[in-house]
DNA sequence: TTATATTTGCAATATTGTTGCATGTTTTAG
DNA sequence: CTAAAACATGCAACAATATTGCAAATATAA
């Protein structure tokens, strides 16, 4: 029952505290987090590096991806169960809101595939589209 | 002829030696530059303060458009005729090249609209797509 | 040309990210 | 179950990046 266990285990890590909690985060959350995130929802109860270093495990696993941001920081999301250690498979949108502010995964919305100018090779697209939440929409 | 000179005219700016070799940086070069790119190419002729109050300054009249990354930076990359203060017209897919690390607008190609759960409301999309561009590719 | 408005640079400070190393914890092997 | 090895953590020091107030300098308007 304990999915992060789970998820650590399932990856060759091994188990410690601050692996589990900060995934339990991830987990728990429905939107994705970011350094200062997490430092806030531990109360800082682990020191910075070790969260940057988490997250950089995390991140080499496939257990979370990084979303881009036009703030100078970096987003994580928690991957779908298909990503695996140096493949991500993280090609969905990520939709940010305006006014609750939460970036959230769309797992199910694909980026589509754009048609390039003569020469470009694409590898990797990501996409962020920026409007109102199911949750904060106007009614 | 002065083209940095007519830009900042039209956006009723005052004219500053600051604001005519930023903006020139951006019209000779053809990729999007960050915070750090503008003080290497002036030689940190200008305070790193000057240099980001210009680029605030730059993306409030509609000058440039920031573009999201995964390295806790931001990218600036100038506007098309099309943008105005205020009113961005920046959906166009940008490019990283994974061989220079150029990123480059690709002013003509537009982002696609996709289809999202219901609910939510779009009203911004970004692209980034990553790659190798038409100079660096295998041939 | 002068007065006003705006921009710049400096200083101080805050925030964020990185590295090496000793200590503590987890895992593995016996 | 225990000991050795492997690994993760926290601290300290440091580096890089970002923000603010304010006085001096520059640009614009009258």
């Amino acid at each position: 029952m304990n999915q992060s266990l789970d998820i650590l285990k399932r990856n060759g890590l091994s188990i410690t505290d601050g692996r589990k909690q900060i995934l339990e985060l991830f987990l728990l959350n429905d939107g994705a987090l970011s350094h200062s995130d997490i430092e806030k929802k531990t109360s800082a109860a682990f020191d910075r590096v070790t969260v940057y270093r988490t997250l950089q495990t995390f991140v080499e696993k496939g257990i979370v991806h990084q979303i881009p941001t036009t703030d100078n920081s970096i987003l994580y999301g928690l991957c779908k169960d298909s990503c695996e250690a140096g493949h991500h498979h993280d090609e969905h949108v990520h939709f940010l809101c305006n006014s609750c502010n939460k970036t959230i995964c769309l797992d199910d919305v694909t980026v589509p595939h754009v048609k390039l100018p003569k020469g470009f090779k694409p590898l990797q697209s990501a996409m962020v589209v920026k409007g109102f939440c199911d949750d904060c929409k106007v009614a």
